[in-house]
DNA sequence: CTTGACCTTCCCATGATGGGAAGCCCTATC
DNA sequence: GATAGGGCTTCCCATCATGGGAAGGTCAAG
């Protein structure tokens, strides 16, 4: 029985605050924890190592939904590796867009703040581009979404 | 009068959403429109290059708070450029620890991916890395708001 | 037996955006 | 003149992951 840990503990543990580790269960990600007869949950070695599994995924970016697949792979001991791959392949692809837009962004933002006297006067090429009607600002579509990804 | 726009013109003319237009409006980003007798909002030629103003700076991945700064700047005549460049030079700061937040993961999750041998077999170094209790997975705290900034 | 740290549930907030409902307004067509 | 449609209004809800905080129960140490 001294396996068996309070939330906060497991939280600990973890590395999954126990509000998030409360959230989880509610959204079904994990199932409902034992509980002592005061209704304190109760969590073993195993739901804290579901409970890390879900911390480092989320440190690599999965969204609660891949994990929840991830998480049913991982427990299928029938999976095929490549459904596994297909799931972090797709949230490559996405991290690779968002970083792309980002970086385009920053890009945009570098060559702007280069042109910026950065004195007293009023004069700011920052303001004069924002508000320059020709001026396409990272044209209009750029990364909402999808935007082409190219970078890395 | 022709020179005033109903807000479904004003959104295809400045590219932000009718939604969006009225939702600035209600948290004070611009000001109330003006209205014809039918409750109608109306925007001329100015308003609509404010909003045109406002979706340049999204573009450019400004939070509204930023936006409304700028703007403020904007049409203070006697501001100074260290202070617009201020904003920006803050929002950059953000933006590219982001993105070293985002590159950080992409790197470990293609090693993660070309370790995948991609067939039938339940074999997957993805998961092992994940249920890897010895493994850090990104440290602890890769990114949470703060992630040491290196990158870009 | 009190104190303080922990647990419970429930509600609200974030930030930017969209969906959708109920209802009013305006114009074109029959 | 009546009707159809599309656009406008407001209001509420959802997203996504996370945290804050209140009100109240539980437990261990002093």
């Amino acid at each position: 029985m001294s396996q068996l840990h309070t939330i906060g503990e497991a939280a600990a543990d973890s590395g999954v605050s126990a509000k998030m580790i409360r959230h989880y269960e509610k959204i079904g990600l994990i199932g409902a924890a034992e509980r002592t007869e005061a209704g304190y949950r109760l969590y073993g070695p195993a739901e804290i190592h579901t409970l890390r599994f879900i911390r480092r995924a989320r440190n690599l970016g999965f969204s609660v939904d891949d994990i929840g697949e991830l998480l049913g792979l991982w427990h299928d001991e029938k999976r095929a590796s490549k459904d596994v791959r297909e799931v972090a392949a797709g949230h490559l692809g996405a991290l690779r867009a968002k970083a792309a837009e980002i970086l385009s962004m920053i890009d945009a933002l570098e060559h702007l703040i280069a042109g910026c006297t950065n004195d007293d006067r009023p004069d700011c090429p920052i303001l004069k581009d924002l508000s320059n009607d020709a001026n396409p600002a990272l044209a209009k579509e750029v990364g909402h979404k999808f935007g082409y990804q190219r970078v890395c």
